[in-house]
DNA sequence: TAATCTAATTGATCTAAATCAAGTAGATAA
DNA sequence: TTATCTACTTGATTTAGATCAATTAGATTA
């Protein structure tokens, strides 16, 4: 289990043994049923979260319905930036869209560890570079592409998303009703 | 000039005295006539512009029509990410859209710096931190509000864009065409 | 100064996707 | 097993914003 979390680290940033020997009794292995919250709205987020096993997503609630923003699998990291670094109350909810297990480490531990190790602190700025340009090619895909087209993207870059998470969800992720989905995938299956 | 930027640095990471001796021999001054481009579609990525003076843009050239995707004022940075981490052709342009003058400094020295600076490393982690939180938002607004809403959003939270950017820049990076923004304003300014 | 651009506005029409409404199909629980 | 959810699909209608077309208003250049 701590390997795989090695791996996903040590795939970003190398960690030299001692840095190691500091920073894995600071995890915590945690499990949640499916549809759990790992985060609800309004809470401060403490935690960064590896998925060992499972699948969870980061969403907004907005006027009774949820908008999907993020969804995670196993070997990544889940938590709410935003309210993690500011120490605010988070917009965003996250919650277990399978049953997942975790390898947790508390917003205290992470400063302690951005603290006394450079490599860790070399990967939390590549980790927030990559999610920065990830989230900013999301962005323009949102102008530029229509729907269909976003569908495909996700379809061919993105087939775990397809085939664990409901489509409801993926409807929102996409910026459309769940509707609009469920034609858009007649026609695709058509042609 | 060289305090406006030790200003906005330090308002995100105390600096020590010899990081700065390191660090600002590294910049070098420039200044771009109004639509002069910093970055080129297709080029890699160098520099991180600090503007001490003008304001620039981020944009994306999609079936022959520019979508904005950011607009940067004096005493921000201004960089393309995803070319300057992966040394990759960029997918994205940066023009000047107003005249400016910069303090510039290259990927090269930025490495540098990050290497020999613990502070740098950690302000350049926060900068991309910040950046990821306000990428998000603004993705997640894309998707559950309305266009005129959008625009009142701007106009009251970022009076420099409305007073000092084109329309129809405004326009694309709302979202929406020229015409519809023409109108949006027209309903706006009734009520 | 007039001439030529380009930006912005306005009007008419069209279209992608939303909304509203109903039905069907899998899950989950009793 | 049946009953009850919730997810998903399908159809009818509406609507926000796009597109197409033309005009006006500022800029920039000759």
């Amino acid at each position: 289990m701590y390997n795989r979390l090695k791996g996903a680290i040590e795939s970003v940033q190398k960690i030299e043994p001692h840095e190691w020997a500091l920073a894995l009794p600071l995890f915590e292995y945690q499990e949640f049923k499916k549809g759990a919250d790992l985060l609800k709205t309004g809470k401060v987020c403490n935690q960064v979260h590896f998925i060992v096993e499972g699948c969870a997503r980061i969403y907004f609630s907005h006027e009774s319905r949820d908008v999907s923003r993020q969804f995670f699998f196993e070997d990544s990291f889940v938590t709410e930036f935003g309210s993690l670094i500011s120490q605010q109350p988070s917009l965003y909810a996250i919650d277990a869209i399978e049953d997942c297990k975790l390898l947790s480490i508390t917003a205290e531990n992470l400063d302690i560890l951005y603290n006394n190790s450079i490599n860790f602190l070399k990967f939390g700025k590549r980790i927030a570079e990559y999610t920065c340009i990830f989230v900013v090619n999301r962005n323009v895909e949102m102008v530029v592409s229509s729907a269909p087209e976003r569908y495909l993207r996700l379809m061919k870059e993105r087939p775990k998303v397809m085939s664990r998470v409901p489509l409801h969800m993926i409807a929102s992720y996409l910026g459309i009703t769940p509707e609009a989905l469920s034609r858009i995938r007649k026609d695709v299956s058509k042609s």
